[in-house]
DNA sequence: AGCAACTAACTAACCAGTTAGCAAAACAGT
DNA sequence: ACTGTTTTGCTAACTGGTTAGTTAGTTGCT
């Protein structure tokens, strides 16, 4: 590795830290150069703006995610577990993730929209084929299932709360969590909203976002 | 209402719209000046300083959130419904809730927590009385109905995806998957994942909501 | 007059992005 | 091997627009 890409991952890390903690707006080119022991203008040489640096870590990070993490269409709760395995062990990328969605800065949604489409069309075909419950919506379990599993990161507004179960207990119940949504159940007395499958379909768009009006 | 009063309400709100968008770090005392129609100087005087401004706020519609969600022990996939609904009612209300939650800024935990702690305790009695199945801890169960019924929010990371159910399919599909985690279920039979409820209590766990137990 | 509500203009600090140039290594010609 | 030249990697110091926060003063009502 030359001694300019040794610069360059030193400014990536650096940039990482200072974005996962930060945000875009918050953070501060010069505490990056600081922190990559570095002078401030080669980050606008290697990267060009402070946006651009911004995107470039994201998408270095979300194409990790997708290695370490493949999806698992025939075992969802078992995908489920390693999605919190991972949002556990990696909490500054889900800080990231949390950021730019907030900040509207870095557009990059071909891959994440086309992985969530996968998903969605892997579930619906388990659905089919009767390894999947029936009863919710494909995209719904998707994200469902990440919501779920990555609820108790510190970047998410509910995952804050003081005192949690053991992590072991907390993977273990995320499991099973997930498991009893996915499973097919037999009942039918117990489930009185097949139709609401058969709606899914999106049809007419409500006015009002408020489905259930009756506060 | 004084004329003064008006010109607080008026920065509050403009307020609350400008921080929903930018975040405290990213938001602009000078905008919302200008959204509120009055002099910058007035925020400095009503409200010492932009963190502070962007403290009361966050408190003003937290406060909100508690009146018009009261917690319902008993009806636990209702009160999913309830928040769903909110969520969908109020984006900014949500994205103002993320921002806190990543800029560590305004701390407000008191009355959070404390509601966090009630909501478990009142699942931990329904488990008790056999109304609430015991086979998830009851922070566990607290967290993830707050994950789910929000999980569709665009302030939340896997909210923004594409395509998405329509709204009361949503709906129906956030409240039937509470009333699937939390009905106590015969099972036996149908829950193979009983093992792992072993697993869970960390010990000899018969009855007691094993999974709770140890934080 | 006196007070409450408000305003225009200012200030000091900050911060993304730039400029101009240094030092050493690689390279070429002789 | 020696010298001049070019390239690579880097730095210190600067710039100009922006921004939180301030000061000193105005308006209008009682």
């Amino acid at each position: 590795m030359s001694k300019a890409e040794a610069t360059r991952e030193r400014i990536l890390d650096a940039a990482l830290e200072e974005f996962s903690t930060f945000g875009v707006a918050g953070a501060r080119v010069d505490r990056i150069a600081r922190k990559a022991g570095c002078n401030k203008n080669l980050i606008y040489i290697y990267f060009e703006s402070k946006e651009k640096l911004f995107t470039t870590v994201l998408r270095r990070h979300l194409a990790d995610v997708d290695l370490q993490m493949p999806f698992m269409p025939d075992d969802l709760p078992g995908f489920a577990g390693k999605v919190y395995d991972f949002a556990t062990a990696h909490p500054e990328i889900l800080r990231l993730l949390a950021w730019s969605t907030l900040e509207q800065s870095a557009q990059l949604p071909a891959t994440r929209e086309e992985s969530f489409r996968d998903m969605a069309a892997a579930v619906a075909d388990g659905q089919r084929e009767g390894r999947v419950d029936p009863g919710f919506a494909p995209e719904f379990l998707v994200t469902t299932l990440m919501a779920i599993a990555t609820a108790w990161s510190p970047a998410l507004p509910f995952g804050t709360s003081t005192r949690h179960p053991a992590p072991e207990v907390l993977r273990d119940n995320v499991v099973r969590a997930i498991t009893l949504l996915v499973r097919p159940h037999v009942d039918g007395a117990a489930n009185d909203a097949d139709q609401s499958f058969a709606v899914t379909g999106s049809g007419p768009e409500p006015e009002t976002p408020g489905a259930g009006e009756r506060l």
